[in-house]
DNA sequence: GCGACAG
DNA sequence: ATCTTGTCGC
C-alpha cells in the first residue's frame, strides 16, 4: 500500500486500479476459500486483522492467521481499502495456501469508483475475490424475498453493481458483488454455500471471531 | 445547503 | 467498527 497517501492521491488510485477488475470466472472446482475481518478499539492506533482459510468440500478450517498492525488511514467511506489493505495484506502474506478465492467483509464494485476492498484486494494479489457487506454503501434495490437463496439486483442508474442477498430465511440480506476474477452468480452461490447456520459465511464468521480473540484476549 | 455514508 | 447490559420479542 502506499504509505502517506494523500485522499485525491488515493481516488485517483481506485480509477486507475479499477480498470484491471476482471469480471468473469466460475471458479469450478474449488476448495480453498479465505475469508478476511479486520477489528480495533476505539481511540487506538491499533488494527487486528485475521485471514481463515476453510476447505469448501469438508467446511473445516485448514489455516489461520491473525497479526497487529497500526492505523495509517482515517475511515472514509469509498477509501475503506487504503485503511484496511495494509493489515490483511500483513496477515495474508504469512498464509501458505494459496485460496481459490477470498471472501471479503465490505464491497467489490458496489462502490462509488466501482472499486471497494474486495476489488484492491483481488487486483492486487491477482486472486479471485468477492465482495460481502452487511451494509448498504451505494445502489439501490427492490424489496428481496424472505427464502435463504432469494436475491435483488443491487444497481446504481442502469448498471448493475451487486445483488442483495438473503442467505438465512427472514434474516436480513447481505451485499454481494464481484471483487476480481469471478462472476456475480458464482459470487452469490459460493457465499450461499459458506452461510451454513448464520447470516455471515463461516469464513467471515470464524476470521473475525480470531480477529476479536487476539483483541481482547 | 441537505442527506448518505463499506468498517 | 466500537462504546455497552439487560431486555423485548419470536
Amino acid at each position: 500500500m502506499t504509505p502517506n497517501i494523500t485522499e485525491q492521491e488515493a481516488i485517483e488510485l481506485q480509477q486507475k486500479l479499477a480498470k484491471k477488475v476482471v469480471k468473469k470466472g466460475k471458479l469450478t472446482n474449488i476448495r480453498y476459500v479465505a475469508g478476511t475481518d479486520v477489528a480495533y478499539a476505539k481511540n487506538k492506533k491499533r488494527l487486528i486483522a485475521a485471514v481463515v482459510v476453510i476447505d469448501i468440500r469438508t467446511m473445516e478450517v485448514v489455516e489461520q492467521v491473525v497479526v497487529e498492525d497500526e492505523e495509517r488511514f482515517p475511515y472514509i467511506p469509498g477509501l475503506f481499502s487504503f485503511r484496511e489493505m495494509p493489515p490483511l495484506m500483513k496477515a495474508f502474506e504469512q498464509l501458505k495456501i494459496r485460496p481459490d478465492v477470498v471472501i471479503i467483509d465490505g464491497q467489490g464494485l458496489a462502490h462509488p469508483r466501482r472499486f471497494g476492498l474486495a476489488c484492491h484486494f483481488g487486483v492486487h494479489y491477482n486472486i479471485p475475490s468477492i465482495g460481502c457487506g452487511k451494509t448498504r454503501l451505494i445502489g439501490t434495490f427492490a424489496p428481496v424475498g424472505e427464502k435463504r437463496g432469494d436475491f435483488s439486483p443491487l444497481v446504481d442508474g442502469e448498471e448493475l453493481i451487486g445483488s442483495v442477498l438473503r442467505t438465512q430465511d427472514g434474516i436480513n440480506p447481505l451485499f454481494i458483488s464481484i471483487g476480481h476474477k469471478v462472476d456475480l452468480k458464482t459470487a452469490r452461490q459460493i457465499v450461499l454455500k459458506l452461510c451454513t447456520q448464520y447470516r455471515q459465511p463461516e469464513t467471515t464468521r470464524k476470521a473475525d471471531e480470531l480477529a476479536n480473540r487476539m483483541l481482547k484476549g
